[in-house]
DNA sequence: TCAAAAGTGTTCGGGTTACACCCATGG
DNA sequence: CCATGGGTGTAACCCGAACACTTTTGA
């Protein structure tokens, strides 16, 4: 047992996890198995232990959901004293970018039935504590963050084709964008080290990786 | 006394508060009186109490130091494990602006000689805990934010004239801008509501309000 | 031989930038 | 009457958006 002069609250952490399936991009999300919001749609979370710092215990979690950890970005904190019913809790909301070729999840204590839901059925449902908020937020900084940094390497950590990173922006933007463009963009501000080429059909399409060193002046206009 | 199963940490804001003084951004500063980090630069800060949010922590602290509460943002939270020597603090980090015309304040329990401070100075100073991190990320945020809403009524709560305005910008961005083509700007988008006229030298100046209705749709170029 | 996919070229329009210029006022 | 500062005009240039077109491959 631990005690305090004064009350302290809990505090949590809670993961917005993206991926990409079938060029359309997806959030991991489970359903509560137990009270409060029972039934309802939440987000996996996980409590802070000691000596561990808040991104340790995203990583921490993903790596007991079965995914590997990759790009993190602290989102927000919800400090609200009854954003839970039980007792006071801190959130700390994360977002994170999987990779794409990783199997389904199963098998979290609070939360059954883990899935990939897109950015359209997250309107739809019905969602435990202020997990909505968390999401919209989240939804909004990924589609904001892509115009100026390189976030799809996270998605893609191989060497890629333009064709397949624009692909990559689409499912993120929810859109199609203009690819002629989109290369040259790339291609004039040195974004891009040219690293061999592949083909599937068509002709040959040149392969690149991020140029690293010019990370820090990036700008995409998007169409 | 309360007790609990798990050690919690407590929870605690840092504030970074902007104001302009003499065509200057500068930044509400103290020096610790007491150790850790005794006579280093450091934020002002305070636990947040129970069934307080952390924003109700920001404005009660920002009162008790006899400013008044303006605009006010949250930043990051720190959760380094070994962030402050004496035991875990979870720090939540704000930033909030004051409007011009206030006096500098004085009586801070654990922090003396408040003082303004410009971001050069910041740079030169020794800071406390992670206040140099939080101090990097405000200033950085600040001026990217102007660009994209109307942050400057939070400094400007009057009704003001175009240079003027001109000039708070030019003290936030830390440079001069071109104030014909900022005019034209505001108003293209209808960002303001024309009030009346004013003047000092020269022509009568007109002066205006923001129009907070097109404040969504707000982007300035900036030169 | 044709369809699909990679990559290039080119045009058009609008927005940003820079700067010249005019006007009103107070000393 | 001149310096100061508010406000307008305008031309050059760049850049994004759209889209036609060429080239390369597999079926």
């Amino acid at each position: 047992m631990y005690t305090y002069k004064h009350p302290r609250p809990s505090v949590a952490i809670d993961l917005v996890l993206f991926g990409i399936i079938d060029h359309k991009l997806v959030i991991l999300t489970g359903r509560r198995a137990e009270p409060p919001y029972k039934g309802r749609a939440s987000l996996p979370g996980a409590y802070v232990y000691e000596d561990e710092s808040a991104e340790e215990t995203c990583t921490r979690k993903i790596k007991s959901i079965g995914l590997k950890p990759s790009y993190l970005e602290q989102l927000v904190t919800l400090t609200d004293p009854y954003r839970d019913p039980r007792g006071r809790v801190i959130a700390i909301a994360y977002y994170g970018l999987i990779p794409i070729p990783q199997e389904i999840p199963t098998g979290d204590t609070k939360i059954d039935q883990m899935s990939w839901i897109t950015p359209e059925e997250v309107q739809k449902q019905s969602w435990a504590f202020d997990h909505k908020k968390i999401l919209d937020i989240a939804i909004k900084r990924l589609r904001a963050k892509i115009q100026y940094s390189a976030v799809s390497p996270h998605f893609f950590p191989e060497e890629f084709t333009v064709p397949e990173l624009a692909a990559v922006y689409c499912a993120i933007l929810g859109r199609s964008i203009d690819v002629p463009n989109f290369r040259r963009d790339l291609l004039r501000q040195n974004l891009l080290v040219e690293v061999g080429t592949k083909h599937v059909r068509g002709p040959r399409a040149r392969t690149y990786n991020w140029n690293w060193k010019n990370k820090e002046k990036f700008f995409l206009s998007l169409g």
